[in-house]
RNA sequence: GGAGAGGUGCCGGAGUGGUUGAACGGGACGGUCUCGAAAACCGUUGUGUGGCCUUGCUGCACCGUGGGUUCGAAUCCCACCCUCUCCGCCA
């Protein structure tokens, strides 16, 4: 969430931050919030001074009673003036909570450097890198050929479980495994330390990064109120919630691969076969935690290494600046790759980098100081960034649309080759 | 699943209902000493939020969470949450 001092100070910001993501309708709570924010802080005045007095005279009494005196009349103004306390205290209450709620209806601000935009029409291809592979047969898309391949099983995940729960098998599966450890190696590299989270987490944790409440629909919600993780970004990221960090230890990165769960209730038409549209998929994410000046290099660090990651598997891909209608609720700036897709004649999201500002670290209650928290000095925000490196299904479509042969087989890239022990597959 | 113990500041650990935002110890930071360091000694050291004559002063809140009793609650009462230990079960 944004600093409420903010939004009190530049509400014309932050109203045309609103507009520009295209959240015209909740404008009304940005102004209820404006109202009880003015409500709550003349309030909050007239009780402190009555719990100023209550406090004192209270004192008072107990000196009193010290010395063995009564004074039955000081008594019974400060009765009624603890009633009064009682009541704003209950009032002063109530405004909070439906302050809070609302500060969580307020999205974060897009970067100056975002293209306005309403939909994802509108985002910007600023860069495209590699050549859609020349086939010289028809290619066949990943899930007749990985089916037929025996690498995927549709039908036996639909038998377990539902629609969107592929089974990978044999080679498939080892592409998975390899995928996995050529990542998170790739990431390590990069100073990204290798993390193994939980892939359960509980309601705080979810609310903190901005899962919850609005996008409440799109996690698995299991017994006990814990939630299946939409991506790891949300464990990661909880990590040092409610924490002061060491600025000195700034840039912190950390790196996950695990099983996303998610439910994307509305899906529609032919962008869902096969591999495209999941309900579970695995991924490789990496998290920051920055010093605010130095964010938007680390968005930048960030993309590239996810380009690396693409170019060194050879999968064509091109990049997307979301513009403003295309942000998520909680993000300032975000890049989305998109990579070619031979057997389908199309582009398929592969990663999403995002820099969420102080927006999350708000929400976390993670802060920094020179020296962690045991030091000296006002605790300054950081800003918290996320993305994927990379999301494994549309990934290894790609992968094997783009490298398969006539035959049937598929060519292995030389940065795989090593971990799946083979040139083809 | 059964039984018990406990949740206080960065950590450990006190805390008869009335200057306790919290003793004491450790740590950290600053200083003295030193060529430098260690030791020793002195000092400082929570978060949030509001006000103001806004680099400072000051009010209020916060001792797991939420209620209650009281003029006054870290301290008493109730409920909930969490952690730990032992037993059982399981990998």
């Amino acid at each position: 969430m944004l600093d409420l001092r903010f939004v009190r100070e530049n509400p014309e910001t932050v109203r045309r931050a609103m507009r520009a993501k295209m959240m015209e309708p909740d404008l009304p709570k940005l102004e209820h919030l404006l109202r009880l924010d003015e409500e709550h802080r003349l309030v909050r005045t007239d009780l402190e001074e009555k719990q100023a007095r209550r406090n004192a005279d209270s004192r008072l009494v107990g000196e009193m009673k010290r010395r063995g005196e009564d004074d039955p009349g000081l008594m019974a103004r400060l009765a009624e003036l603890s009633g009064e306390v009682k009541r704003l205290e209950e009032t002063e209450r109530s405004l909070e909570q439906q302050i809070s709620q609302l500060m969580l209806a307020i999205p974060n601000l897009p970067h100056e450097s975002v293209p306005f935009g309403a939909s994802e029409h509108d985002n910007v291809v600023d860069k495209e890198w590699g050549d859609k592979p020349e086939l010289d047969f028809e290619p066949r898309p990943h899930w007749e050929l990985m089916v037929e391949r025996g690498w995927l099983d549709l039908e036996a995940g639909v038998k377990v479980t539902g629609a969107g729960f592929p089974v990978f098998k044999g080679a498939g599966s080892r592409l998975v495994r390899a995928l996995q450890a050529y990542f998170l190696d790739r990431l390590a590299a990069h100073g990204y330390e290798e993390i193994v989270p939980p892939v359960l987490v509980n309601a705080e944790s979810a609310t903190a990064t901005g899962q919850l409440p609005d996008k409440e629909g799109q996690m698995y919600e299991v017994t006990g109120g814990l939630y299946l993780v939409p991506t790891s970004e949300v464990p990661l990221t909880n990590l040092h919630r409610d924490e002061i960090l060491d600025t000195d230890a700034l840039p912190i990165r950390y790196a996950a691969y695990t099983a996303c769960f998610r439910r994307e209730a509305g899906s529609h038409g032919k962008d869902v076969r096969g591999l495209n549209r999941v309900h579970q998929f695995d991924k490789v994410e990496m998290v920051q935690f920055t010093r605010p000046e130095l964010s938007y290099q680390a968005l930048d660090e960030m993309v590239a290494v996810s380009e690396s990651l693409l170019e060194e598997l050879g999968l064509p891909y091109r990049r997307l600046l979301m513009c403003t209608g295309d942000l998520g609720f909680t993000q300032a700036k975000k890049y989305d790759l998109e990579v070619w897709s031979a057997g389908q004649g199309r582009w398929l999201e592969v990663s999403s980098v995002s820099n969420l500002e102080a927006f999350q670290a708000n929400r976390l209650k993670t802060r920094a100081r020179p020296g962690g928290v045991n030091a000296k000095g006002r605790p300054e925000p950081v800003h918290t960034l996320n993305g994927s490196a990379l999301a494994f299904p549309r990934t290894i479509a790609a992968l094997v649309e783009n490298n398969q042969r006539a035959d049937g087989s598929v060519r292995v890239p030389d940065a795989l080759a090593g971990y799946l022990g083979t040139k083809v597959l």
